[in-house]
DNA sequence: TCGCCGTCTGGGAACGCTCCCAGTTGCATT
DNA sequence: AATGCAACTGGGAGCGTTCCCAGACGGCGA
């Protein structure tokens, strides 16, 4: 098959005004929803539209009005997070639907991680996006830096990061990881455990401090195991270390629910029932809560939401309003289930 | 925070032709690396860009050229296949890697399964993108016969559709599914099960055909049990079934990696050792595979080969080169583990 | 010497919009 | 009747490219 090319004669602005018997000019108001425009006019102009079958053409309009129309979607990494991260999807998800409701169209920029950050740089400077949306920056995170410097409409996802100025969505890690942790304590546990992971971010930190809090004085650090990834091996590491350092433990908070999953599937191995013998909770609410054995009793993270509001902040800056730096914590919902 | 629009005065071709001391025309020759420039002219010219900062204005060479330089990413259902399809991650980093590597750029086009394709088809002829990709349609699809009529450059991921003339790029789910139950049944099983899924789908269809071929007389009906998706909680559903109407079974081959997990969950509760009673095998070698208790015997799906090689035909499609419409199966393999 | 051709260059003319200014109405107010 | 103002309209200018044509230059064969 020989590519063709889409029917080349397509109509433009000024073929609809020739039609319409107006300007070029009230076209374009009418197109664009401006004032001024008579309702004759108005309705001449749309019937000429679609007598026509007229479609605007983007490229023309961006170059006149020197904006791309477009948002950027930074991804780091893009192995680890899009093919294990539960909750991209759902992020990814709800930034489209916010961006399309408002015209704009989103472009998703990987980033391989072995390539310099040097290249993202550019394709933001290059005016190829109007604004960016950051996906689960690191503290110190150098594409970060490069938009606090160029001073371009964004927002990030997840967590608070170390750059001012810089609007985030993100939830309650802290206020989380204590609700869940202090509902498993209600449930009659004496030793509890976490499996902690990603303390190289915000948010791992405040899962782990939230953890703390709610034990308050029968917090033990020795219960504690400190793993690398979210991942269910993780899980699987950090429990069997647990149950070495505590054999008596009945109660533990992975954080997250895949480490959750590799935590039971220890504890099932080492013969210990779930939520009989120990109570094991975990959090994001995602795809691994419902498959587990038993379901898993979890923190419910509003991913959808969290990419919805990130695009509205990045569309509100576009529109030259004042967001607020300080960012937003969505609300998290504790969702009980039979792990615990 | 107030929005600010990026540094205003960006550098144009005019700016790089004025500080090279030569005129727009050849800066143009320079950067679409035509013939006929002088290579004083070119250093010169390259020499000015990195000076200047020049960064190339898309919108304007869209215009210009008539092209927009993007190609779109049709999915449909998002929720479902973003959120559970295990593969979706991977074929979207190779179509990605494969249009950034020409200079194109990939745009996402999330299809609410609650509107009409309508809109999808105005987009598409509207000029955004030169050229689709579409995943995982359905026989009858919409939107694919949409994509014929309009004879836009076009390639399916996943497996042939019933559409003439538009490539695709898949995997031959028949010789497969042959394959791994062959492979099963050399391990000495008798009794061999199937859980199938995506019976709406040639694949579903194909990896069903190829589990019969490889049974050959052996082939029971009673032991292939149907169900829609290829989630976990099929495999659960499938495997009680099976072993309701067939407690001496003692090979499964489930049509998905989920599945066998939900497959290897009921032996488990069942009393039943994987691999020691009954071997399990899946498909796809996605992250359920490792996770597994053991670890699956399985099918693996270039997945991240099967986007790149999708982006390729339509890339070759926009050069106006001739491609195959018979399409390209990618080889799998199979990766055995200790499930059977 | 002349003419030709291949190599290289400059710049006018689009591409299809938006922006904005200069008008032209029609109506209310003086 | 004259004035002012709000409502509306037309069209020139410009956005930053690519395309393409006209032309300059130099080398080479006749």
């Amino acid at each position: 098959m020989t590519a063709r090319r889409a029917a080349s004669a397509r109509a433009t602005i000024n073929d609809v005004a020739a039609v319409a018997g107006v300007s070029r000019g009230t076209v374009s108001r009418v197109l664009n929803a401006e004032a001024y425009v008579s309702e004759a006019a108005r309705s001449a102009v749309i019937d000429a539209i679609s007598k026509v079958g007229y479609v605007r053409n983007n490229a023309a309009r961006n170059l006149a009005t020197r904006q791309s129309h477009a948002v950027g979607l930074v991804v780091h990494e893009p192995h680890s997070l899009f093919l294990e991260d539960p909750n991209i999807g759902s992020i990814l998800l709800g930034i489209n639907s916010a961006l399309s409701d408002a015209d704009y169209q989103l472009v998703s920029l990987v980033i391989d991680s072995d390539r310099d950050s040097h290249r993202v740089a550019e394709y933001l400077s290059g005016g190829f996006v109007d604004g960016v949306i950051i996906v689960s920056a690191r503290a110190h995170d150098p594409i970060a830096k490069v938009v606090a410097e160029l001073g371009i409409a964004a927002a990030f996802v997840g967590h608070p990061v170390d750059i001012e100025g810089i609007p985030y969505v993100g939830i309650d890690n802290f206020s989380a990881a204590k609700a869940i942790t202090t509902r498993l304590k209600e449930t009659g546990r004496r030793r509890i455990g976490m499996i902690a992971a990603g303390l190289d971010r915000d948010s791992g930190q405040d899962r782990m401090a939230g953890f703390r809090a709610a034990l308050g004085d029968s917090f033990d650090a020795e219960l504690v195991i400190t793993t690398p990834l979210y991942a269910h091996a993780s899980g699987v590491d950090g429990m069997r270390l647990l149950l070495d350092r505590a054999p008596d433990v009945d109660g533990v908070f992975a954080a997250s629910d895949a480490m959750a999953a590799g935590v039971i599937d220890v504890l099932r191995e080492a013969g210990r029932s779930v939520p009989g013998d120990v109570g094991v909770v975990g959090f994001d609410d995602s795809a691994w809560a419902t498959r587990a054995q038993p379901p898993l009793s979890t923190v419910h993270q509003p991913a959808g939401q969290l990419g919805r509001r990130a695009a509205e902040s990045v569309l509100a800056q576009l529109r030259g309003e004042t967001v607020d730096t300080d960012g937003t914590f969505l609300e998290t919902a504790i969702v009980w289930r039979d792990s615990a």
